[in-house]
DNA sequence: AATTTTGATGCAAGCGCTTTCATAGACTAG
DNA sequence: CTAGTCTATGAAAGCGCTTGCATCAAAATT
């Protein structure tokens, strides 16, 4: 059928670039362009032969080339702290479906919690043609969101709302959040608490947490010695170890706070091998509701945020601001405290 | 200082290109170039220069030019079921570190369990410029294993070991580790069984777990009829749905399998609900050894796959093929059965 | 029948980089 | 002093695509 020569498949041959599906259909590469790109602009017979081209010579376009030419990439960068534990998973699944809905990719990368490595992938995601970010949090080095500035790529901040900030932002207030946990808890007679955070550096979510819970115990006139306090790194082990510590100083608290569900989690499994009867003895309170708050014994007493909300308004504020639109003011999400099994009154 | 006319950082402009550095600096693109890529080949006075434009402009390299013209991206893909529950995230982190190990950068899409999503997801990896793809079981349609034969993109399936595939392959059997579950099982003197499972089409992991547990079964000289079966979604809510579905059946089981932890946890949770003892009035079993595993209450006994060298040994399997080193044999991991408390002896 | 409109297609100019090859100057060695 | 070696750099040819503009034939309008 066709005499035209074509290159053979086999063995060291490059790949099939779109001028050697123009060529095999018997047309110009614009025209097979315009079959990917606006189908309806072009001849169905045309269409018909291109799209035969394409499948025999197991043709895919070229991203780069693609993004290079168009200059859009249609794709949109995330830099989440981790993937390990489940805590930014359903937040980012919605804001990639809603993504997808207005035919964008998500490109997603983790930081591991480390400023450095954070900079190094927003770099990374922008090589990559993201033509917007969605970012974890307010801190960050003021140079960077310089350098995104210059480089007029939309910023959507996550996870976090501060009214103090400007930048475009959509969560909750870590701090109102927090401290109306507290509120509640010194309701129910806790006077000594334990707090297990992540490390507050370089964590504006972390540290607005403890402000909620200092501004609470203020307002109770507690003094600041009635909170101890234990940084380290999320994950369900150091919550554990996090809380022998805390249990190991000399005045214990009636109630332990973790940071997260992670740490609560830890923290509530080594209670239960110390012997500690929750909530009885001891309670305990977790941050953000994933999944795992669920299924713990007792069921974990959390802070719930709406992640599926979160992501999708994300994607969709954050593709208008690609288009260009204005943004004009930072979005609030409302939390609401889950009352589960870890929450007692304090033991006298 | 500088004369050379420059354009205005503001408003309306287009970003910086490494012509725009190079103008700057005072040099030929050549030279910025190589600043970027073998900085040791150029003489340090007009490195210094360069790197200084550089961060004038807020330069960064644009991906998509330097992948075509270089036609190297350092970029592999994997495109995993999904990323909500974190059945997978241990070994891709181990797989990504041990990636950036040997200068390569990973790209991470999800399928949701769907062949056309992850259809997708592959022709996207591969456009984005993956060099070399990691999958998760064999299971999918041979058109997509051809199309990446022709485009001579190395695939290295994971999560799986089957000896009869001959692809390279780096995983455990999953036919063996349920077997040598079941077998355990059965020492402890059950016979009837539960078990819930994800949906077994196109999902080899699942039919080979359930294979393991009929052969173990059939060894045993216990009929069909004996084991009960529920396919669902991985999710705990939906664990929880197939085991009240399991015990609302006439012939109750002693031991409910769960394709996976994530399930088996679902499935204790209503189990405890409902008011089972575990393990006294029935058992539960999970597979894979996630962290949730051992926090709830029974803490799980589950079948412990080695993710993080699954990883790690995934990375350097594809990393040598796409250097084009041959690949001579699939690798077999071991798993091991972590006793722990939902499993003990048939109540009779 | 003459003119205008429309639709399908091709031509060719980039998009922002890397890399081969050439060149020019600075050294080294004879 | 001359030839040979290095080293640092530049010129320019692509890499695989999209798209504005031009072209031409067929359909619609007068």
């Amino acid at each position: 059928m066709n005499s035209n020569k074509k290159k053979s498949n086999n063995s060291t041959e490059k790949l099939a670039t779109l001028a050697d599906v123009a060529e095999q259909a018997q047309v110009s590469t614009a025209t097979v362009s315009r079959c990917l790109n606006s189908p309806d602009r072009v001849d169905p017979n045309t269409r018909e032969r291109v799209f035969k081209a394409i499948d025999a010579l197991s043709y895919t376009p070229n991203f780069g080339a693609r993004a290079m030419a168009a200059r859009r990439t249609q794709t949109v960068g995330a830099v989440i702290p981790t993937m390990e534990n489940s805590i930014f998973a359903r937040g980012i699944q919605a804001f990639q479906e809603e993504l997808s809905n207005h035919g964008f990719t998500l490109l997603v990368a983790s930081s591991s919690y480390k400023p450095v490595r954070e900079e190094e992938q927003i770099k990374n995601l922008i090589a990559r043609g993201a033509e917007g970010l969605l970012l974890i949090g307010y801190d960050r080095n003021p140079v960077i969101y310089e350098f995104l500035r210059n480089r007029k790529i939309p910023v959507l901040v996550t996870w976090a709302f501060d009214p103090a900030e400007s930048r475009p932002a959509i969560g909750f207030n870590n701090v109102e959040a927090m401290s109306n946990l507290t509120k509640k808890i010194l309701e129910l007679g806790h006077r000594k608490f334990g707090f297990i955070t992540a490390s507050l550096k370089n964590n504006d979510r972390a540290r607005n947490r403890l402000k909620g819970i200092q501004e609470a115990m203020k307002k109770a006139d507690l003094p600041e010695k009635n909170l101890q306090l234990v940084q380290t790194n999320y994950s369900i082990e150091n919550g554990s170890k996090a809380f022998e510590k805390i249990m190991g100083a000399e005045e214990r608290p009636t109630v332990v706070i973790g940071g997260n569900d992670v740490l609560a989690v830890g923290a509530l499994r080594k209670a239960k091998e110390m012997g500690f009867r929750i909530p009885d003895d001891l309670s305990i309170t977790g941050f953000d509701d994933i999944e795992l708050a669920q299924v713990v014994d007792p069921p974990l007493t959390t802070v719930h945020v709406p992640h599926r909300r979160m992501g999708t308004r994300a994607a969709q504020i954050l593709v208008s601001l690609i288009n260009g639109e204005q943004f004009e003011k930072s979005e609030k999400l409302q939390t609401t405290i889950l009352f589960r099994g870890t929450l007692g009154h304090a033991p006298k």
